[in-house]
RNA sequence: GUGGCUAUAGCUCAGUAGGCAGAGCACCAGAUUGUGGAUCUGGGUGUCGCGGGUUCAAGUCCCGCUAGCCACCCCA
C-alpha cells in the first residue's frame, strides 16, 4: 500500500479503456459515414481557442461565463479550451477560404470540448461531440437536411427510441417585438417566478420558455407563443422546414418552449432526446440556424445551420442496448520463452509477425502461469521456446484450440501460421 | 452554486451490541519430474479516504475536510 494516495484522474474526465474503443469507434465511423453520405466535408480545428472568440459568440451562457477552461497567459494571447465547436468551425470557414469556394460549405467535426461544470451521469469536463455545420446557406432545405443527417447517424449507431423537438425563434425582424410581448405578459407575475427567472426576465426573457424550475411552469401555457409572431420570411421558412421534414417521414414534435438564449440564433431551433427521458441532461444532439453567429464573430454576415451531437451520451445508450463487443484477443501468436530467451523470443516474434500480430511474454514465472496467460488473452497460437530449441533456430508451435502442437525451424513459421 | 449517497486488500464488497481485520474474484506457487481451460491445496503488514472528538476500547458513534457517484441548476 503506498503511503500517500494515488494520483487519480482529473475530476470529471474519464479514460476509454481498450473494452470500450470498439464502441467509441462505431460511433465515430457512423458519424463520419452519414456525414459523408451526405456530402459532409471534415474539419479538424484546435481545441484551444482566443478567449475573445469564445465569448463573443456566448457571453450570456453557463458554458463560457463559468465553465470555460482559460489558460495562463502566454505572450499576449488569452486562450481557452473550446467548449463548443461552432464558433471555431465558422472562423475557420472564413480563414481558410472556404467562404470563396461553391456555397454552401458542408462540413463535420468530431473531436473533445471542454467545460468545467459539475460532473455527473452523461456530463463530463472533457467529451466528445459530433458537429455538423452548413455555412453559406440559408435556405431552410439546410435545416431539415442537418436534422435529418442527426437522425440518421443515431439510426445507423442503433439509438432508434428518439424523439426530435422542433421550434422556430425568429430573427432580428420579428423578435424583439415578440420579446415585447413576452415580457409585457411576464411582468405581472414576476413575483411569483423564480429568482433566477426574475433575472432572465429583463436580460433574456426567452429564457424564461426553457425553465424547468416548478414553480414557473404553470405560466408557461398562457404566454405568447413566437411561432405565433414570426415574421412572413421567418414564417415562410418554418412551414417549408416542416414540410420538408414531414416529406422526409421524420417526426418531430413542435415544442414553443425550446428556444436558444443567444441573439444570434435565428428561426429553426431543435434536440433530439432519447426515447423515454425528459431532462435536458439527457439531449442527444441539438442545432439549429446561427445566421448571426459570423457577424458576431466579426466576419461578413452569413448564414449557417448546423448541430452538435453527444457521443458520450449516444455511446451509454448503445452500450445498454447493444450486444456485448466480443473483445478480440490483442495478439493472434504469443510467444513463450522457456528460460532466459528474451533475444531469441524477439526474434522469433518478428518472424511471426510478417503473417500474424505477436507478442511475446517475458515474465519469469512458470511454463504453465504462461500459458494460462496465454489462453486468457484468447490467442490462436502458442509459441514455445526451449534453450535446446532456441540453439538450433527451431521451436514447437501449439494450437490453442486443437492441442497439436508440431515442432519446426524458425523460417517455417510464416507459412505455418498463415 | 445546492442537495443525497458512498469511501475497508489490486478489483467487487461483508464486517452483525463499539471488543485482535474478513470473503469472493484476480494474481503467484504446487498437486502435474517446467505445456492452457476443470478440480484441489498453499500464499494477505490493509496508516479501514484524511483530521479531530466521545470511550477502558472506534472500521463501527459524533464533527470537520477531501474524493467519487447520483440528482438539481445548466449544458452535448
Amino acid at each position: 500500500m503506498p503511503r500517500t494516495q494515488p494520483i487519480k484522474a482529473a475530476r470529471g474526465v474519464r479514460d476509454i479503456l481498450p473494452a470500450a474503443i470498439p464502441l467509441w469507434r462505431e460511433a465515430e465511423q457512423g458519424a463520419a459515414d452519414v456525414a459523408r453520405r451526405f456530402g459532409y466535408q471534415e474539419i479538424a480545428t484546435p481545441v484551444i481557442e482566443q478567449v475573445e472568440l469564445i465569448q463573443r459568440v456566448g457571453e450570456d451562457t453557463d458554458a463560457v461565463a463559468k465553465e470555460l477552461y482559460r489558460l495562463e497567459k502566454r505572450g499576449s494571447q488569452d486562450l481557452a479550451l473550446r467548449p463548443e465547436a461552432t464558433a471555431g468551425v465558422v472562423r475557420a470557414y472564413f480563414e481558410g477560404g472556404l467562404n470563396q469556394g461553391p456555397q454552401p460549405s458542408r462540413l463535420y467535426l468530431i473531436g473533445p470540448m471542454f467545460r468545467h461544470d459539475k460532473p455527473q451521469k452523461g456530463r463530463y469536463r472533457q467529451f466528445s461531440q459530433f458537429n455538423v455545420e452548413v455555412i453559406g446557406g440559408a435556405s431552410p432545405g439546410f435545416d431539415a437536411e442537418v436534422i435529418e443527417l442527426a437522425g440518421s447517424w443515431l439510426d445507423e449507431v442503433g439509438v432508434r427510441d428518439v424523439r426530435l423537438e422542433l421550434n422556430s425563434i425568429g430573427d432580428a425582424k420579428c423578435r424583439p417585438a415578440y420579446l415585447d410581448r413576452l415580457k409585457d405578459y411576464y411582468r405581472p407575475l414576476k413575483s411569483r417566478l423564480h429568482a433566477d427567472s426574475q433575472l432572465r426576465l429583463e436580460r433574456n426573457p426567452l429564457r424564461l420558455l426553457d425553465s424547468k424550475v416548478g414553480q414557473d411552469q404553470p405560466f408557461k401555457s398562457a404566454a405568447p407563443k413566437i411561432t405565433d409572431h414570426l415574421c412572413a420570411d421567418c414564417a415562410a421558412h418554418w412551414a417549408l422546414v416542416r414540410r420538408l421534414l414531414d416529406a422526409a417521414g421524420i417526426e418531430y414534435e413542435h415544442n414553443p418552449y425550446l428556444v436558444r438564449g443567444l441573439d444570434y440564433y435565428t428561426r429553426t431551433v431543435f434536440e433530439f432526446y432519447p426515447g423515454g427521458a425528459r431532462g435536458q441532461q439527457d439531449a442527444l444532439a441539438s442545432g439549429g440556424r446561427y445566421d448571426g453567429l459570423a457577424e458576431a464573430e466579426g466576419w461578413p454576415s452569413t448564414p449557417g445551420v448546423g448541430f452538435a451531437g453527444g457521443l458520450d451520451r449516444v455511446i451509454e445508450l448503445m452500450a445498454v442496448k447493444g450486444e456485448p463487443v466480443g473483445t478480440r484477443p490483442a495478439a493472434d501468436v504469443m510467444v513463450l520463452p522457456d528460460g532466459d530467451l528474451a533475444v531469441e523470443a524477439a526474434e522469433v516474434a518478428r518472424i511471426c509477425r510478417s503473417v500474424r500480430s505477436t507478442a511475446v511474454d517475458y515474465e519469469p514465472k512458470s511454463l504453465a502461469a504462461k500459458m494460462r496467460s496465454a489462453n486468457k488473452l484468447g490467442v490462436k497460437f502458442v509459441v514455445l521456446l526451449s534453450p535446446a530449441d532456441a540453439a538450433q533456430r527451431t521451436a514447437r508451435l501449439r494450437d490453442m484450440s486443437s492441442g497439436e502442437q508440431t515442432d519446426l525451424a524458425w523460417v517455417e513459421l510464416p507459412t505455418r501460421l498463415a
